[in-house]
DNA sequence: AAAAAGATACCGACCAGTCAGTTTTATGTC
DNA sequence: GACATAAAACTGACTGGTCGGTATCTTTTT
């Protein structure tokens, strides 16, 4: 791998300043109310500068998903590789979400991409594609068996379990905004980590 | 209380028209894509018709939202009132928030009610009014300590618990329409009673 | 006859997308 | 190295469609 060329840097950090802008003002402002402008001017950069770079709108959005996405899922893969127990493994996991109580910006992007994946079904292949790439990850991430060797209906309630966690993430952190007593920092994980133990019992 | 006039029957009408259409598009579209001639078409009426009976767009919003939540608390404390014991009365709870799962329109109904609060301070606070309004309501029906006499750390998990539930079905309900195999009708009551047993014990 | 509900045509602000022109980087050639 | 030329990145002004809101007129109810 050569040293990038300094025109290739110079597009790195423009499409880098531009998504981390559209990330900020899409999850303030939600996608349809979220303008080129506001993001161009954040990135420090012209509404011009996201034309070079990105179809539209709606191509800006999803590949902004599919970035994210990524780097989710590679965190997460990140922390499972270095355990050699199943103990392990799981106490793993469980940090990992818990843990993801002190990002505020992922659980409601993720409800903002999903709302419009459902309200733009021409787009519904490229999210899948996303999706099944993640699944693809975690599938073999978990060829250690984190969770057992599991069965029958102990293998589908797993699967439910996993799939649940993100969605629950997204509902209690917009939720926290409202009862902000209640779900403070602390609140949030205290709740995550019991449905966490609910869903993920510690022996089978 | 007499008999209502031809006026306020069709006042009524037109009201409930726009307001269940305002519904239907808001869930499909979200309040952003929402347009007032769509809605106005929808339920039969005009655009001008809309601004006859309310404000302005985010009126209608509004509205929907007191009204909805109103409708909302109603049905549950109605199934609430019936019961004379503890056990029947988290049974009656459970039912109620496992049923939910029916109504595909109300989960996401919420969300956008809630992204609309977090994104719109301005409104915040004639969303803390009805928020209030149905906590109340609820505290109300609670009199009879349906889980429990319950203190300190007891006393708020059981409070996490209650506000977790509604977010809970939201992100759960969102979801499936991306896994729609394994969050299926069944599988959404089924992790939905877990995660309910989970934070309601039936035993303290 | 007057007041309320509703329809329709219209306006103006807003904003995604475009385009012509400028600056920056790359690729030569001597 | 200096200079020319092309290509890519970027800017800023502009445009055309969209849609919330309004004003005027018609219909229905009191």
């Amino acid at each position: 791998m050569q040293t990038p060329s300094k025109q290739q840097l110079r597009t790195q950090e423009t499409q880098a300043r531009l998504l981390d802008a559209a990330e900020q003002v899409f999850v303030s402002d939600g996608y349809e109310a979220a303008q080129l402008d506001a993001i161009a001017a954040k990135a420090g950069r012209s509404k011009g500068a996201v034309y070079t770079h990105f179809k539209s709108k709606e191509d800006l959005f999803l590949v902004l998903f599919e970035q994210r996405t990524r780097a989710y899922i590679d965190g997460l893969i990140a922390s499972l590789k270095e355990c050699t127990s199943r103990t392990e493994s799981r106490a793993a996991f469980r940090a990992f979400y818990v843990g993801l109580e002190k990002d505020t910006t992922w659980p409601i992007l993720t409800l903002e991409f999903k709302l419009f994946a459902l309200r733009h079904p021409e787009w519904k292949q490229r999210f899948r594609k996303s999706f099944e790439l993640a699944k693809g990850r975690r599938g073999e991430a978990d060829e250690s068996e984190i969770f057992g060797p599991l069965r029958g209906e102990q293998k589908i309630d797993n699967e439910l379990a996993i799939v649940a966690l993100g969605p629950i993430l997204s509902g209690l952190m917009l939720e926290s905004h409202f009862e902000p007593e209640l779900l403070s920092e602390r609140g949030l994980r205290r709740i995550l980590a019991r449905i966490f133990d609910a869903l993920f019992p510690s022996t089978y």
